[in-house]
DNA sequence: TCATCCATGTAAAAAGTTACATGATTTT
DNA sequence: AAAATCATGTAACTTTTTACATGGATGA
């Protein structure tokens, strides 16, 4: 259920709408859903009927109809009660990658140089992207100056994973060769 | 389904139960199931019923019935096809403390050194756990010749992944700290 | 004109987890 | 004597994804 607390977060930062929240769901790299309407309107419903949330709907003579959503004192109690109890939970690896290379090493390994060439090339594009989106982002100056400091390690996170497995890529390709 | 192509990867190394295949991914880290049984023994029946594998029951006078499976020719193709058709995918990130730290900067940004020093703390429990069971699983041997490359580089990719996640605490609590 | 974006919502399916049920054996 | 392990299977539930449905506005 930590997509409700996600998006009451969102919404602390700003009130918007489901579609704004999708989008920002979207396009963050951190926030690991894949920003389908189902779950964000439901729970969007779901806590404005708990009074966390107070949605206003907004006719516009352009546009479709909206709903901007906005926590209410009771969200903001609801959240940081979370917050507060919540315990740091290290990740599990969930790394698609490393399930090929174990089938692979199973049944084909002659595969494994190649899979490895291709994932270091998916990197490498992956580092220029994620880089020119945290740099737009700045520019935006989306965040306020409380929260900056929690954003700027959140975005160094995800410069270091990927960083570490082109890395981690370029070793391995390395040692296979060397035998 | 990519678990059907991991539990014939498995079943590829060396025959056995839907109870060892079980264990097999509960202890390991980088398969990223619970090991439960419902998709296990489901996908054993599917894929038997497909002609990927055959199970021969083995009453024993000590201890129930099991049932081992073991790949058959047809399975070995399907797999095969299945490692020469795929394309190295890239991780997206699944951390849950990045998700922690985004709520706490927009909602209590002064729990974010608390949350860090967690994390770090259960890292390195993380870290001396998995070192130790890579450590025990090389010592029993597991793995063939040919798969052993692989096999190094997942342990490999694992440590680098927590480690990694270590020095990022660090390095931000630092950060935090000077400011 | 055709595709994409804005905007809200629903339906159906797939994937994954927890818990239940059973019963023998082994360990504490 | 109680708890854990071995071993197979099912039921119920949660989570997540993909696709469908609608319709105006904007852009190539």
């Amino acid at each position: 259920m930590s997509i409700n607390y996600t998006i009451l977060g969102i919404l602390k930062a700003k009130p918007m709408s489901g579609y704004d929240i999708k989008k920002e769901i979207q396009a963050s790299s951190y926030l690991p859903w894949s920003g389908n309407n189902n779950q964000i309107y439901k729970a969007l419903t779901q806590m404005s009927g708990e009074g966390l949330l107070v949605g206003e709907t907004l006719h516009r003579e352009n546009g479709p109809t909206k709903k901007i959503y906005r926590i209410t004192e009771k969200g903001i109690q609801e959240l940081s009660k979370w917050i507060d109890e919540t315990k740091a939970e290290i990740p599990d690896i969930k790394n698609p990658f490393l399930i090929q290379l174990y089938v692979a090493s199973m049944a084909e390994p002659d595969r494994i140089a190649d899979l490895l060439v291709q994932y270091r090339e998916q990197l490498e594009e992956q580092l220029l992207i994620q880089n020119e989106l945290i740099r737009r982002n700045k520019a935006e100056k989306k965040y306020d100056q409380k929260a900056l400091p929690g954003i700027d390690m959140i975005y160094d996170n995800v410069i270091d994973f990927y960083r570490t497995q082109l890395e981690w890529a370029d070793t391995a390709l390395y040692k296979l060769k060397k035998e």
